[in-house]
DNA sequence: CTGCACGCCTGCCCGC
DNA sequence: TGCGGGCAGGCGTGCA
């Protein structure tokens, strides 16, 4: 589910109950998510103080007191959410209906004070890691990163350098996360449509020009979705529980066979799929 | 090297 | 109502 504004949602909402706060007890109810927890995660985190919480991509980098960062990936339907309680009774112990145990908590960290973190992910396709913070520009899920969207290595040069190096559609190229970090299918089709090209566009067709205007959309529209909470199709919560509502300001993802939104386009958005995905968008005004 | 299909897992929605 | 099929926001692997 979650791409780059819907990680920030959820770091937002964390970071004012975790800076400065130390892990208790943790909870683990199964060996891992996608791949196996690393070993001694229980006895690595207990007593750890969260000294930052940083987000790359679409991870979430807990810095701890102990000289290790604590990795989290919300992969499709993952949920990193602010529980209240002790811990002492465990997950039974909630801020939620009837004290049902929700399905699919896998995993909590209880905080030493009360209240705790618990991350929630029905899919399993998350993960969690952790690492020597010194080592975090070695990891191999981190090293490849291309620049952040939102950050100053990242502009309409940068992008039509790198377009233009490559023969994959320009929706593709929007995915791949070693050119930039962040983008996922949502993001990247209504990015598209906001630059007014189409995702069938071969990347090393794309000017300078539209390199620019493309760049600038992809920041717009982050932003724009960061400050509604991000979108909330399924899965996407915000740390407390509440929904973002980007996804009403959808121009395009999701809309097939509505009216076009851009003002004077008397077109239709349609779906078609490329490497598998879908990519909704506008034939008239995207080319 | 690039680009693509596939698998991982569960839930949900649609059509029958 | 029930059931099967298709779909879903990510990402690493393996293959051509």
């Amino acid at each position: 589910m979650p791409e780059l504004p819907e990680v920030e949602t959820v770091r937002r909402g964390l970071e004012p109950a975790l800076l400065g706060r130390r892990f208790g007890r943790v909870e683990l109810r199964r060996s891992g998510l996608r791949w196996p927890f690393p070993r001694g995660m229980r006895r690595r985190l207990s007593g750890a103080r969260v000294d930052r919480l940083r987000r790359r991509s679409k991870y979430l980098l807990f810095d701890l007191d102990t000289g290790e960062t604590l990795m989290a990936h919300l992969g499709m339907s993952g949920r990193l959410l602010l529980v209240g309680g002790s811990g002492r009774r465990g997950l039974a112990e909630f801020h939620r209906p009837a004290g049902v145990l929700p399905a699919h908590d896998h995993v909590a960290l209880w905080l030493e004070g009360g209240g705790g973190v618990v991350f929630n992910d029905a899919r399993r396709f998350g993960m969690m890691d952790l690492f020597p913070s010194s080592g975090e520009a070695s990891h191999r899920l981190l090293r490849g990163l291309g620049p952040e969207p939102l950050g100053n290595g990242f502009h309409g040069g940068y992008l039509f350098g790198r377009l233009s190096r490559s023969g994959a559609s320009v929706k593709a190229a929007l995915l791949d996360q070693r050119l930039v970090a962040g983008l996922g299918n949502i993001y990247a089709c209504e990015s598209l449509w906001r630059a007014g090209i189409s995702p069938l566009r071969v990347s090393r067709d794309v000017s300078a020009g539209e390199s620019e205007g493309l760049a600038g959309a992809i920041r717009g529209v982050l932003r724009e979705a960061i400050d509604a909470g991000g979108s909330s199709l399924r899965d996407h919560r915000r740390a407390d529980g509440g929904l973002g509502y980007f996804q009403h300001s959808f121009s395009v993802y999701g809309r097939e066979g509505g009216p076009c939104p851009r003002p004077g386009c008397a077109g239709s958005v349609s779906r078609l799929v490329q490497s598998g995905r879908s990519s909704f968008h506008c034939p008239s005004c995207q080319s």
